[in-house]
DNA sequence: GTGGTCTAGACCACT
DNA sequence: GTGGTCTAGACCACA
């Protein structure tokens, strides 16, 4: 599991280790049960503050991707994952509004709109039948 | 031309203000050439800080929705909307990434994901034909 | 509002912050829209570490006693509290159990029980309708 | 005698296990006199640490809940239980204060509120007259 | 060795 | 001046 952070982007580098440990979900890179690295590994692998790397895994557990417990550290949550529930996909459309507007503006069809997201949809499931990792 | 803010939320004010008239340009309540509220006006219509609308307008310049004249004050972009060009195409891919990482661990499939987008579409276009605002 | 933090309990203080904000509201000493310390002024009143403080108001506003926004700092609530939904008294009777299978073990009623809880509510409703601070 | 450990739970594996005891000696499955299960063999039962039952133990006999002798092993108290003396209830009312501030804000009432504790003694006392266990 | 808590001190974004 | 983020380094509880 390769994780990528990027010391100079303006998203908060734990904001980029939560996504890249969802991504990882999503590609079933990471499976239900896999342990996660530690705090102060992962921390130390990234050359980042292990302060960083626990907030990150604070706010995973919070939306109930992982599971923190005392024996095997933090392992991605075995029993579920977050629910596609309505408030979600409220949430989520909300967060879709300003990019959609700015497509709209843009000339972007929803067709064209679809198509690009499919191209990120695909991109991630592509692993799904072949991972060595 | 009515802009709500919340005061509340993490995004900042003045990305807030950025949506809101992208999403009003989208809506077509703002055509090209439309003059925006002046700055003092709106930022004692909605109560927030002169440098805060400012910085706003500023960045819808930059994107090429705006342009800032002496005279007229702030206008909608009356030649060019910003292009979708791949640049952009490349961007917005990149923003979506975590959005549907998210998704497909909910296990939100493509469709659901095309049809809760095509709502957000719908919902801006709605009022196309129809701004006597 | 004076807030009374033990540096020697066995209880973090951030847990303690929350405790005693919380009763605060209970007791009507902090109403909904009044406006807490700042992160930094309550720290080094208390003198202990912003980022403890932080923690605190973060849980609080996590479960909704808060709102943090960028202009006032953190206020009590003003629209709402916490609701005493299914899911919550669920938790609650959850976090009485050893308490309640302690006071059976010791011989105590359940109507020593309420005797003593009806303590508890009393000295906190007692400020209700005479509050200077 | 059934003990049910959640690893994933915030609170001390040696918490759970104490409270868990003290709720078999409530419910009556515990009675002064039984033989609580050896450490190793509980140990090896749950699938955690030896040193961990251990210092459950230890804290349930400091307590009072339980003797512990060479020839027996642990055993219920056979005397006496902890007693409900006024050191012990000051003690409570302030552990219930949190839960109490934090019901009021919720608009739970102190009737509700017996009505909650109501159901968690009925729950422990409901199997006193049936252990075949 | 794991995560949990706390401190001290720094820089930045926002208003 | 506010909170948000990050670092460096420390001690403790837990297993």
């Amino acid at each position: 599991m390769l994780l990528e952070i990027d010391l100079q982007s303006e998203v908060p580098i734990y904001t980029q280790l939560v996504n890249a440990i969802v991504e990882g979900i999503a590609r079933k890179r990471l499976l239900p049960g896999d342990a996660l690295p530690s705090v102060r590994g992962l921390a130390s692998d990234l050359g980042i503050n292990l302060h960083t790397v626990n907030k990150a895994y604070q706010i995973l557990k919070q939306e109930g991707y992982v599971q923190i417990n005392r024996k095997q550290g933090v392992v991605v949550n075995p029993d579920s994952m977050p629910p596609a529930d309505q408030p979600y996909r409220q949430r989520l459309a909300e967060q879709l509004r300003p990019f959609i507007a700015d497509a709209i503006c843009r000339g972007l069809t929803k067709e064209q709109f679809d198509e690009l997201s499919r191209s990120v949809f695909e991109d991630m499931r592509r692993e799904e039948n072949s991972n060595v990792d």
